[in-house]
DNA sequence: TAGATTGTTAATCGATTAACAATC
DNA sequence: TAGATTGTTAATCGATTAACAATC
């Protein structure tokens, strides 16, 4: 997941909240019956929904059909998102064939890397120019990951995926995203052994 | 990065704390610096550091080696871990290479799927049994995430790090961390449109 | 009607930031 | 000494939880 907490909480939930809801069967569904699905406090779940939609009743709960719809206009679903990838090790591979993007109407337009059959970085200005690139995804080697950075931020790239284990240097105006995966394991792993060993 | 916030936060700070030492080449490192350089708050860090280390001293600051060596200790790094991995599909055995858990002492004891040049599932009892399995690590498609994980508590399995798109039943004495790449990329996606378009 | 559920207002909790004293 | 830095205490901020009124 997300490593920082620099979002509003609420934006954690509100994918599982429709990835639950895509799946659920009848017309009307509550706020409890979501949180005890999902494993979240009650209160927190309705006040969630409360700040997206409207119309949930009493006894009854929201329309399913129209709370999933206000979720995903709030989470702009609907509007498509274009994004590249670029180095095509295997976690960038992993990434670009990646199904669970679709329901999100993001588009990855191209994949760069050096050496393959993918989109060579020669290509990178041509392709960015000709396509409105919304988000860089960088999986290259850390070295390179600053060099890259700078060259989507050149190319009018709004927003970084960043898997690279550097803190890039950016203007404030773009945001960045880190997924660290090691950190990621490393807090398990912490939280395991102070769970199940010392203390 | 972790998409829940159901940890410190502090715990997501360290391992950056660390990375950055890793490449610190000077003896003594004050608060102030690494704030700047991470882009973090200067009286947080500062803080951060006085909870797991002592003997910073005004003017000075901190002895990169020791500051390192506390922050190691505090996430576990002395502690080895063993995990085994589920599913090896390309992210399974992106995961599976990859090069950066190496100074977290973690072990990837076994790497199962049902098809290929990896482990068989058959072996999954015995070779838990035979070695003592911390973190079970789940990148099967998301309609056998469940019984991989029922599999693996069987098997006192203590922790989870899943990767597939659903919501695990666990008992509550275990950790699991949900790690959802469409989620992570979906909130980057409203951030983005939040800052560049409407509103 | 009684009970489940929504929605709101107040309280709590934790994390971050601000202010400042201590120290080398 | 003066200034940079640590460490501490108080204030702020945001998110979650609790309490409760409204409603179908």
């Amino acid at each position: 997941m997300l490593q920082n907490g620099n979002y509003e909480a609420i934006l954690g939930r509100i994918p599982t909240y429709i990835a639950f809801l895509e799946n659920y069967k009848d017309i009307y569904i509550s706020a409890t019956i979501i949180a005890n699905e999902l494993n979240y406090g009650e209160v927190m779940v309705r006040k969630d929904l409360a700040k997206i939609s409207v119309g949930g009743r009493p006894k009854i709960g929201y329309t399913v059909e129209k709370l999933l719809n206000d979720l995903k206009t709030y989470m702009g679903y609907h509007h498509e998102t274009r994004a590249v990838i670029v180095g095509m090790g295997r976690l960038g591979e992993a990434l670009y064939h990646y199904k669970g993007f679709k329901p999100y109407h993001i588009k990855v337009v191209a994949a760069f890397d050096m050496h393959n059959k993918y989109d060579h970085m020669d290509q990178f200005e041509s392709i960015c120019k000709s396509n409105q690139i919304d988000i860089g995804i960088i999986t290259v080697p850390k070295e390179h990951a600053q060099a890259v950075c700078d060259l989507m931020i050149k190319n009018q790239i709004k927003a970084i995926w960043n898997f690279a284990p550097v803190v890039l240097d950016v203007p404030k105006h773009i945001i960045v995203q880190n997924e660290n995966m090691a950190n990621s394991l490393a807090i398990l792993t912490k939280l395991t052994n102070d769970r199940w060993h010392e203390s």
